[in-house]
DNA sequence: GTCCGTGCAAAGGATTTGCATAATC
DNA sequence: GATTATGCAAATCCTTTGCACGGAC
């Protein structure tokens, strides 16, 4: 339950915290900004400051329940870390964002790592492309 | 040739314009940041702007001559591109990036984008690690 | 009641833009 | 000489910080 994760983590219950974490487990596309998450919130009819979700954001990283990605490289998004790790394939077009994991890809890494003396903490993999669906101007014909 | 380049991307040749490509090519570390390359030539006596530098490296990127990464996430670094492409892999206490390149990953990733009907039009793939060297904390016994 | 958390406004850092001057072709 | 570049300063965008008040335990 949220709440124990808050607990967990060491943090208070605290009302802007429940909101933001039920907020990321109930979004349609689970990666957004702390602008978005800001705004929705706001739109709820919730008394919350845009500085707090930056706060609350950061704890939630830093206790290892919510990711942190730079996929446009100048507004960070954020999403609820899962279990397992996954990588992103992005549309450059309409900025759908697919989930994928792969084993292949991981064990190289590892491989890579161990290759130049390095002890491998964590990594980031982007695939950028184009879509094709109906509903995005790469889909179209 | 440097003023080559310039011209083949429809680019004046101008003196900002030479230093920094110049520069780009005799760095020991590759990957600079724009004000890295602001400070190194005003150092150098060049009396040159910030905002020149940034607007110069846009363009060079997107003239295809440099590369731009985020590699910590609120400062751009870039690094002159150059005819293979590479992925880096970069220790999380001194900063050290290695570069390599990995035909198994680069196969793989054409499959993930083809198996979700994506065009794949690039990526980036970043290790984060400890490289254990002497002259770096990580390494420190 | 103590301590941590929050909202608001101000500060900060990186990058961009407006504008008059200066350099390239 | 016309057009594109440049330097400087001001502006913008995203994110962080300072501070007095309010809420959690």
């Amino acid at each position: 339950m949220d709440e124990d994760q808050l607990k967990a983590a060491g943090l208070k219950v605290t009302t802007p915290r429940m909101r933001i974490l039920t907020l990321l487990g109930e979004l349609d596309q689970p990666h957004v900004s702390a602008e978005q998450v800001y705004q929705t919130l706001r739109d709820a009819g919730e008394d919350i400051g845009l500085a707090t979700v930056y706060r609350v954001l950061t704890q939630f990283e830093q206790a290892g329940i919510v990711e942190k990605h730079f996929f446009s490289g100048n507004q960070a998004v954020f999403e609820l870390a899962d279990n397992d790790h996954h990588d992103h394939l992005l549309c450059l077009e309409c900025g759908k964002v697919v989930e994928f994991t792969n084993e292949v890809i991981e064990n190289e890494q590892e491989k890579i790592a161990k290759k130049f003396g390095f002890e491998l903490k964590e990594h980031t993999l982007t695939l950028y492309g184009h879509c094709k669906q109906k509903d995005c101007p790469s889909g179209q014909k």
